[in-house]
DNA sequence: CTTGCACCTCTAGTGACTAGAGCAATTATA
DNA sequence: TATAATTGCTCTAGTCACTAGAGGTGCAAG
C-alpha cells in the first residue's frame, strides 16, 4: 500500500500529474484513508510506469487510453496495438524530416551572417523572405 | 490599404490569428473603417510574413517579439540576433536528437512483435517495462 | 504536544492558437 | 435599389498535458 508520494516517487510521475490522470480517468481513483488521503495498491505502480513509459515515448493521453483498454484484453489480437504504433513511428519519422530541414535552414542562415548591423543581418533578412530559403519547411 | 481577410491571403496567417497577434501585443492596432473594420497598410504584411516564416522556423512568439524589436534598429549589433538564432539551432539539434532516440526504439519495439495476442505483445511488454529500451530517451 | 512535512481541493495559468455564437458591415448580384 | 452572400466584429471557451499557487488538513517523529 502507497501513499501519492511514494507512488511518485516509485514511478517519477509528479504528483500532480498523478492527480490529473486520476481526474482525467487514466487512473481509477484509489480508496482513501480515514482522513482522506489516497491509498493505492502495489499494481498500481506498473500501470503508471506504463503510462509514463509511453507518454517518453511520445504517445498522446489519447493513445495511452486506448492502448491500457487493449493491454486488459490479452487474448485479442495485438493488430491494433500495432497500428497505434506504427502511427506513432510515422509522426516521429515526419518530426524529424521537419526539424532536419529546419536545421539545415537554420544552420544556413547563421553561415551567411557576417555578423556586423542588424541593417545588414542575414538572418533578419532571411526571415522576412521565404524567397531567400532553399529547403521546404 | 487591406482587409483582414486580404491580409491573411496575403500572408498565409488565418484571420483570427492575425486578431490574436494584435491581441498579445505583436502587431499594433490598426486604424478602422466607419463601420470598425481593421484596415492595414501594406508594410503590416512584411511584418505579418517575418513572423509566420519565423513561426516556420520554430521560433517562440518570444524570440520573435525580440527580433522584431531588434529589427527595427538597423544600426546596431546583429550580434543579439545571431544569439537568438544559434539558441534556436540548439533547439532544434537537441529535438533531432531525442526524436532519432524515439525512433530507433519504437521500430525495434515493433520489430521485435510478432503480432498476435496482446498477451505475447512485445509493444505493451517494453511500454511496461524500461528496463527492455537500449536507447536512452 | 508540537513541529514540519505530506497531503487535500480548487482555481487559474502555460503556448499558440482554434472553434463557435451571435451579431454588424460590406460587396455582389438581381 | 433590394437582397443575398460574404466578410468582418467581439467575446467566451476549448485544445494538450500538465504546472503553480492559495489555503487548508492529516499524520508521523521527536
Amino acid at each position: 500500500m502507497l501513499t501519492i508520494g511514494k507512488l511518485s516517487r516509485l514511478t517519477g510521475v509528479k504528483v500532480p500529474t498523478i492527480r490529473y490522470y486520476e481526474q482525467i480517468g487514466l487512473l481509477s481513483c484509489p480508496e482513501r484513508s480515514e482522513g482522506g488521503q489516497r491509498i493505492y495498491e502495489m499494481a498500481v505502480g506498473q500501470r503508471l510506469s506504463f503510462i509514463r513509459h509511453a507518454r517518453e515515448l511520445g504517445f498522446s493521453l489519447d493513445d495511452i487510453r486506448e492502448l491500457l483498454t487493449l493491454s486488459d484484453e490479452p487474448d485479442q489480437s495485438c493488430a491494433a496495438v500495432d497500428e497505434i504504433a506504427k502511427r506513432q513511428l510515422v509522426e516521429i519519422e515526419k518530426r524529424i524530416t521537419r526539424l532536419t530541414a529546419l536545421k539545415t535552414e537554420m544552420r544556413r542562415m547563421l553561415d551567411q551572417c557576417a555578423c556586423q548591423t542588424v541593417s545588414t543581418c542575414r538572418v533578419i533578412e532571411v526571415l522576412g523572405d521565404h524567397t531567400l530559403c532553399t529547403d521546404d519547411h
